[in-house]
DNA sequence: ATAATACTGAACCATATGGTTCACTGTACC
DNA sequence: GGTACAGTGAACCATATGGTTCAGTATTAT
């Protein structure tokens, strides 16, 4: 599992927000100023200029300033590293409890050995809190 | 492209954080205690537990109390709808390039018709910022 | 030249985040 | 019964986030 750990707080923390979801969502239909995105999402234009900078920082999207409107269009970042940092999680998930099954597998074994604990031997509570 | 709002927020926001994706590894490894999460992190118990709660809220991990020992595993969130996210984005993202390599070439043509307008003919700056 | 447009920056606000300490409860061990 | 251990909860702190308003600046249109 691979740590690039400062763009992967980045990019993950600039997808934590609905708009800014919406925002790339936007962007990938047709570029947009920062205006057009302010009046989509009900926003004043410097609400969206703070979100169009986060996700410029993740390099989610580039803008350029041509006359006095600045374009927005999706930038650079493919999530790639993010999509991978989540195909690893969910391998080493799937892995995980197939280890458990194995543990579960084993217990029965031992059940029909008659070597089995009953569970809470010790008499330990078990709560879920 | 789907919109569970309140729960891709809340896993996108687990995710961005550093310690909180590394506890998700170790846990991948093995289930483990509050307190020796927070050793191996060298974070206080308190500061651990809430990371975990963050976690657990999220739906990335479990936890049931035995005894005087929390113990954390994996929880039911796969992250299915998040890698569904970021995989459509990154569809998107490659349409949307595929039609400005489009325009590109339409352009091109139209230079060699010889009809291209030559780059800002109104005259407007291009800033980077 | 004037007015409207599009953005920018500073200041402000409420709330969230990531961490701590300290006091406390419940459990386990001798 | 007493002591150590694992966790919990409240309070606190600094900083970040997501938003606003208001006062500019630069650009475009009339």
């Amino acid at each position: 599992m691979v740590h690039c750990t400062p763009s992967l707080d980045r990019s993950f923390a600039a997808l934590s927000d609905v708009t800014r979801r919406g925002i790339l969502e936007q962007l990938g239909r047709a570029d947009a100023s920062i205006s057009s995105l302010a009046e989509h999402f009900h926003m004043t234009l410097t609400g969206m200029k703070k979100h169009v900078v986060v996700l410029e920082q993740a390099g989610l999207v580039t803008t350029q300033k041509v006359g006095r409107v600045r374009n927005c269009r999706l930038g650079v970042q493919r999530l790639e590293a993010e999509a991978q940092w989540i195909d690893a999680y969910r391998k080493l998930f799937e892995a995980r409890f197939e280890a458990l099954d194995g543990i579960i597998e084993e217990m029965k074994q031992e059940e029909a050995h008659g070597t089995a604990n009953e569970q809470s031997p010790d008499g330990a509570k078990r709560d879920d809190d």
